[in-house]
DNA sequence: CTCATTTGACCGGT
DNA sequence: ACCGGTCAAATGAG
């Protein structure tokens, strides 16, 4: 990077090109999200929700380029061990060639998500936490909570690079614990007071439990967020920061008033997207990931899912 | 007291 | 040698 000052200008030109095309996509949904349903359909919402993507994956792509690394930065790509620098992120450790060249073994049970949110209906035990070369967020590493009856799921979750709202979740291995099975969370959007806009997860069998005691105690979490306007019903270890005072609950935004109630006065107004990263099947896991997701979906968010095989990542 | 999270240390893959 | 993943003691909340 510096080593060709023209290509670098012409790159900042591009950069506020597509960012200031992504800014007028959001106002355009903003403008959007006032209007009746009806009035569009959610056919344009979507459409302009791409358009946004688009723009922050194309501003990434030049930043990454920026770095005249070979990172590779693309709109599900978190800065996992193969991201790249931003090109203001100069790093200070001596950089050798095997930097960064890490890769960790992906078989058929690994598989990826991007998620505006790392909900996923099943129980979490965090186990770690480490920060990735060349990344800005750590990554948070999780088990299923039935670990000791030999559910070997786990997960890593880490916010996305350049995209910070959106969390990439890679999930391993299958579950095996019976919890799973006859977990069906079921995304219900509260529209009634007192807790306008509140989203809870509920099971379709009665797993009336109360929150985690983790709700609050994650509130330090850098990696994890849900709105404090979800509410989750189930035990459901990886709801965390849920005292954040200042949400994100991009699906909320993206939809509108005319979905979910309002949009709060503090509801940031960005395109969110959070990214979530999730490794492994569990092999408890029936409906409630994929449940979940063609909920969020319905209402807007943008998830990525990606299954990964011996050969990708 | 119990249990989840944090975090530095260690291990093993690349 | 480096880096990511896991372990486990320390810490803290309920």
């Amino acid at each position: 990077m510096g080593s060709n000052g023209e290509n670098v200008h012409a790159k900042t030109t591009r950069l506020m090109v597509e960012l200031v095309k992504g800014k007028e996509f959001a106002t355009q949904l903003q403008n959007l999200l006032h209007k009746p349903v009806e009035e569009h359909g959610p056919l344009l919402a979507e459409e302009l929700a791409l358009q946004i993507l688009r723009s922050f994956t194309e501003t990434l792509s030049v930043l990454s380029s920026c770095t005249g690394s070979s990172a590779q930065i693309s709109a599900v790509d978190g800065g996992g061990s193969g991201g790249g620098s931003a090109c203001s992120g100069e790093t200070k450790k001596k950089v050798k060639d095997r930097r960064g060249c890490y890769k960790r073994r992906r078989t058929s049970d690994t598989w990826e998500r991007v998620s505006s949110t790392m909900e996923d209906g099943r129980t979490w035990r965090k186990y770690g936490q480490k920060d990735i070369l060349n990344s800005e967020y750590p990554r948070c590493y999780f088990r299923c909570t039935h670990k000791p009856e030999g559910c070997k799921a786990t997960k890593q979750v880490q916010r996305m690079k350049g995209n910070p709202i959106l969390y990439r979740t890679t999930y391993f291995n299958h579950h095996t614990c019976k919890q799973a099975q006859s977990y069906l969370p079921h995304l219900i959007i509260h529209s009634d007071p007192p807790e306008p806009n509140l989203i809870s997860f509920q099971d379709n069998n009665n797993n009336n439990n109360i929150p985690s005691k983790q709700d609050d105690r994650n509130s330090q979490k850098p990696a994890i967020n849900i709105s404090p306007v979800v509410k989750q019903e189930d035990t459901q270890s990886d709801i965390q920061d849920l005292s954040d005072a200042k949400p994100t609950l991009p699906w909320q935004e993206i939809i509108g008033p005319e979905t979910i109630g309002y949009k709060p006065e503090w509801a940031p107004m960005r395109s969110s997207y959070q990214e979530e990263v999730v490794s492994g099947f569990h092999s408890c896991e029936s409906t409630s990931l994929h449940g979940l997701d063609m909920e969020v979906n319905q209402l807007g968010d943008i998830d990525n899912l990606h299954y990964f095989d011996d050969k990708m990542y």
